[in-house]
DNA sequence: GGACGGAGTAAAAACGTTTTAGCTCGGAAC
DNA sequence: GTTCCGAGCTAAAACGTTTTTACTCCGTCC
């Protein structure tokens, strides 16, 4: 160490005639500057107790008088952590996705931990790119949303040791922490509750194929037209994609077939906005006409002129057990069986959702509940567009 | 180096009888396999020119045999930089925000760069705490998105060297690059178009006090009241905070005033569709009632049950600029003067504005061009509502 | 035949920490 | 008067790279 000559000459020279940033201390500097050595500064700052207190005090003072930080990537090196965890998500313009973000940044920041954003755009060369990235910062961790990786990937994860949190959609035969939803009691409570309004003839916009969560919803959807005997034709699922779009296009498709349904459930709230759209567009009232309910309750499905009838996801719940369970995991056992968190949708009924038309009634007439829930739709949707 | 001594006795030891992960291959091993010193190692993998063609062949396979990946920490800490840019946002749930991010995703990600995500609620605390660690962090670069950090954070960063782009809101007194909009243009066409349709008495929902672009924004209305000889009245400005519910009141507060306005301008989407939305709950028609204008354009203003005329803010294209300004000044010269990006605002007319009704014109009737735009505006948005 | 030069490689320093092992020193125990 | 011990500190190794400097050949030139 040739900087650590004389008091007075300390590593960052004395007079910072150089236009240059002043390069800021080490902690070098601030042992010169203490009369000790870097061990005991390091100690001192640590908190550890074999350093006296008159010493600590002095390092502290002095470190706050100059400044001293010390410099995470060195202390990262030689501790094998870079303090930051990596979120992978698919598309971060997608709104459900920032909720689960701020649940997740909440609890990271409380342990003053970074998050590094990866937007995968669910392309498989950019998700094994921002891994290997992640891995080569060593990072504490790493929450997956709403995708799944590659097995290498997946493989190299593993190896490298790192915790590594699945949300909205498990990893098929690898186990490791998951945080998600009770997908087919969401859509179970959908069906039940327009079935309880006395909706024979339900269509479902289903999500992408692939996905177990659009697995399941479909599943609950199938099981819930089976279990109440509800009318099952072809033309009442259609594949959509998530996205505006694919529910607007959907809903024209299932609306255009012979038998059309007095209400739709979407996978999603985005395609049953889509569907709200497109039942605009065709002149179809909701809900007297139609009936549409979605899922997620996203921010802006309670406006007033959209006021969709919808299953709520805890959207930011979900990002902070996500991280709950990946810190918990950092700091303990990594040897624990791995565990799952599965949260509870509820229905929130708005204005979106109503008996069908009287017409379509052809089952003996229900009771006073569906008429309470009725009028509560009505009223909620009053002077409508 | 006791790692070092024979060539079949590697760095990580050959069997890994232990249960941990096996440690990944150093630059070391990698020599080592290759019976080269870790210098070259390094220049072959770094595509220095000095060293054997046949030599860099050698490592570039054994290094993908191995799966030899440079340790960014290690590397960080020699090269002083960290390939990861800080991103300083307010709420990431705004839905303004994830568009703007997703534009900066995309460039950052060219470079193979790491986004930071710091949501600082904007919360002066977390705001410093996130500067102090991304400066810990030796990033490339930061970005901070409609905030401005106080002179004592300003100043670590400069000291740090670290480039900064600030993103819809000057620092005053800093100079640094800049994006953002022509807010006092954008402004002016929302009120120029209204006033072509024959408004003589708009209201105006402005945006948080101290904020640069809101003072924009309400200046280049008082301006355009002024210009046009608009009625001008306290309770024509109302303030709000960029929130729904703020516009929602903010517009109950304004149409409970003597004299209501015909139209009413937000200083941006989220308000104006609380707008909307107190409008619908009393009862006022749009557009018929009362015309309805935001600022931002945000992803859900073009659903057919919202259809929002608004003044489009290119979000993406903000993000975009941010990161190319920044990945410029980390390359090249730090001393350039800074330079400034003014994207610009365009009018999106679609269904929540029309003339107002025929007993608010006071003024003489103006002739063909109000009438020109009229009909523009009413063909761009037929089919709505 | 020796000096020169360039190509290719190796040795070692440096980046800024943390941590382990060891040192010193004063007092207590025997 | 040794020995032992603990408190408080230091020296040095280690983390895994990059980069500077130096070295070794080998062919070429004079």
């Amino acid at each position: 160490m040739s900087r650590n000559r004389l008091p007075q000459e300390e590593a960052n020279g004395g007079t910072d005639a150089g236009q240059g940033s002043p390069a800021r201390p080490t902690i070098l500097d601030l042992a010169a500057l203490c009369g000790v050595s870097p061990a005991t500064v390091s100690n001192a700052l640590a908190g550890k107790p074999n350093v006296k207190a008159q010493t600590r005090e002095l390092v502290l003072r002095k470190a706050r008088e100059i400044g001293y930080h010390a410099s995470s990537t060195a202390r990262g090196l030689r501790m094998g952590r870079s303090w930051s965890i990596g979120l992978v998500v698919g598309d971060i313009a997608n709104p459900f996705v920032p909720d689960v973000v701020r649940g997740v940044e909440d609890v990271v920041w409380r342990e003053r931990k970074n998050l590094i954003l990866c937007n995968t755009d669910f392309q498989a060369e950019k998700k094994t790119a921002y891994v290997r990235s992640l891995l080569d910062k060593q990072i504490d961790g790493m929450i997956v949303l709403s995708q799944i990786l590659d097995d290498q990937d997946m493989e190299r994860v593993e190896a490298a040791g790192i915790p590594l949190v699945t949300v909205n959609r498990r990893a098929p035969g690898h186990s490791c922490d998951y945080v998600g939803i009770d997908n087919q009691a969401g859509v179970r409570m959908a069906m039940d509750y327009l079935v309880s309004l006395g909706h024979r003839r339900v269509g479902f916009i289903k999500g992408l194929f692939r996905s177990s969560s659009a697995d399941d919803r479909l599943a609950a959807y199938l099981e819930a037209v089976a279990a109440h005997g509800l009318d099952s034709a072809p033309s009442l699922v259609v594949q959509g994609d998530y996205s505006i779009e694919s529910g607007d296009s959907a809903t024209r498709t299932m609306m255009a077939a012979a038998q059309r349904p007095t209400a739709i459930v979407a996978a999603n709230d985005l395609m049953a906005l889509g569907a709200l759209g497109a039942l605009h567009d065709l002149g179809i009232k909701v809900p007297s006409d139609v009936s549409v309910v979605g899922f997620d309750n996203i921010q802006l499905a309670e406006h007033p002129l959209l006021n969709l009838t919808t299953i709520n996801h805890p959207k930011r719940e979900t990002g902070d057990s996500a991280a709950r369970l990946l810190l918990q995991r950092i700091a303990g056992d990594r040897g624990d069986p791995p565990r799952s968190v599965i949260l509870k949708p509820s229905l929130i009924v708005r204005g979106t959702s109503a008996p069908p038309p009287a017409v379509a009634v052809a089952k003996p007439r229900r009771r006073g509940s569906s008429q309470a829930e009725k009028t509560q739709a009505e009223k909620n949707q009053t002077a409508g567009t």
